[in-house]
RNA sequence: GCGGUUGUGGUGUAACGGUAGCAUGCAAGACUGUGACUCUUGCAGACCGGGUUCAACUCCCGGCAUCCGCCCCA
């Protein structure tokens, strides 16, 4: 390919039939949220280094698109919707009545190594509820997952979502670890299914657990299952933090569609600013990352200045999900095809069809030739676009009035008179 | 950041250390008002750089890109 100017790494280009794939998916997925009462809003992809980097350490700030410095300001495109959208409820928290139920659908930018179902500038439905600390909060957050999953046609034979709560996993774990070793704990717990249990062991042991205690976890992290399997916590004899969590995860599980849902206290998230329940949803195949994911981030809102305020919230990547749609043969099925491809048949009466081409443009979409092609060509270019109709504008018909309709697929044809069109 | 894969017309592919072929696509034409079948003609290609060789698309090295994975995943 002798090319000279290329698409950045890890962005895509979306030609007309991917566009309107692209689109579908996206509408399907506001489509849902509106139906639980969210509202949609925008902002700029821009922020401030200092705003995007508030919640988060160093690490994160390497994979930031940084802009080159104006003058005093840093900035930087977002990387996710959650930073911005928390800045936009913390700035105007005092007069929004409670709870703000708002999503975003939009492109954010992460500087990383593309691969199957990552990319550098990806978009995301993204979901946030600030104000209400209740189970239904959170409950509905998954169920609108589980919405938006079902209105592409997968069903929980497709996908499930697993879910875990932060201060049950972190109640149990204090029993067994110092605080400050809690941290990278979560961390061996987070990749456990990736390695081995002997790595598993190995790791844990790096960091100064005892054998004994690393059988205890073990036998937490095994904890996986239907939501019946929250009995086996109960034998563990949770106390104060750990069975807080735990009555969260209960009673978020009340109100939510069984079938889709697994507890599984080995999915950690790795993400600091989680606080109670957590969930990541996944193809049950297990051939791609996840498809969403979120949680209770119940401190987010004062760390970005604004008054103490409970939040849930998830977001669902359009990449691994446009995968997994194209896996199952349930793209959505779209058309860019016009109703009406007007064909004048020669020179003399192009303003003719100019004009009934705007006429018909009232009520269908038309397309007419640009390039003063002989009839044929025009039929073969109605085709190829998929034009439903083809109006030909010639001397004859218009003698009397008229010109002739043909239908593409079935080759009927009218003579209709022109101001009846 | 690390490892692997692959780089031939727009797209998909083939062969070969010695003339790059096929399909599709695009354009024009085959009864000067009728397409989705057919035919003709045309357009269009070796990622970049270096090395080995009489000769490199082919072999070697480096870069770049690609896809896949690891790290990470807010």
């Amino acid at each position: 390919m002798n090319m000279q100017y290329q698409r950045i790494k890890g962005a895509e280009d979306f030609y007309p039939v991917e566009l309107a794939v692209e689109k579908a998916i996206g509408d399907n997925l506001r489509e849902q949220a509106r139906k639980f009462g969210f509202q949609e809003v925008n902002m700029p992809a821009i922020e401030t280094i200092k705003l995007l980097t508030a919640k988060s350490g160093e690490q994160v700030k390497e994979q930031i698109f940084v802009l080159e410095k104006k003058g005093a300001e840093e900035l930087g495109l977002r990387f996710d919707l959650t930073v911005p959208i928390t800045r936009m409820f913390v700035s105007k928290q005092k007069e929004l009545q409670k709870p703000v139920k708002w999503f975003a659908v939009a492109p954010m930018w992460r500087y990383e190594a593309p691969q199957a179902g990552r990319l550098r500038e990806f978009t995301q439905l993204s979901v946030e509820c600030f104000g209400s600390d209740k189970p239904e909060a959170d409950a509905t957050c998954i169920n609108i997952i589980i919405a938006c999953m079902e209105s592409f046609g997968l069903t929980s034979k497709d996908i499930k979502i697993k879910i875990n709560n932060k201060k049950l996993l972190e109640g149990l774990l204090l029993e067994l670890v110092s605080k400050d070793k809690l941290e990278d704990v979560v961390r061996i717990i987070d990749k456990s299914a990736k390695i081995s249990e002997i790595e598993f062991m190995q790791e844990l042991k790096k960091i100064g657990v005892s054998e004994q205690k690393i059988e205890v976890i073990k036998k937490i992290i095994k904890i996986q299952g239907p939501p019946s399997c929250l009995a086996n916590i109960r034998e563990l004899n949770p106390k104060e933090l750990a069975l807080q969590g735990l009555e969260e995860l209960e009673n978020t599980l009340k109100f939510v569609n069984k079938e889709y849902v697994v507890v599984d206290l080995s999915i950690a998230r790795g993400l600091a600013y989680y606080t109670g329940n957590v969930y990541e949803c996944f193809d049950r195949e297990g051939k791609y990352r996840a498809l969403a994911g979120g949680g209770r981030y119940d401190q987010l809102v004062e760390l970005f200045g604004g008054e103490a305020t409970p939040a849930t919230g998830f977001a669902i990547g359009t990449a691994t999900l446009t995968l997994l749609l194209k896996d199952k043969g349930l793209l959505p099925k779209t058309s860019i095809s016009p109703d009406y491809y007007v064909a004048p048949v020669d020179e003399k009466v192009i303003p003719k069809a100019m004009e009934i081409a705007s006429k018909l443009r009232q009520k269908f979409s038309v397309d007419i030739d640009l390039m003063r092609r002989k009839l044929a060509k025009q039929f073969e270019y109605a085709n190829s676009v998929g034009a439903k109709k083809i109006v030909i504008v010639g001397e004859k018909d218009l003698a009397e009035g008229k010109v002739t309709v043909r239908e593409l697929a079935t080759g009927k044809e009218e003579k209709i008179s022109v101001d009846k069109l």
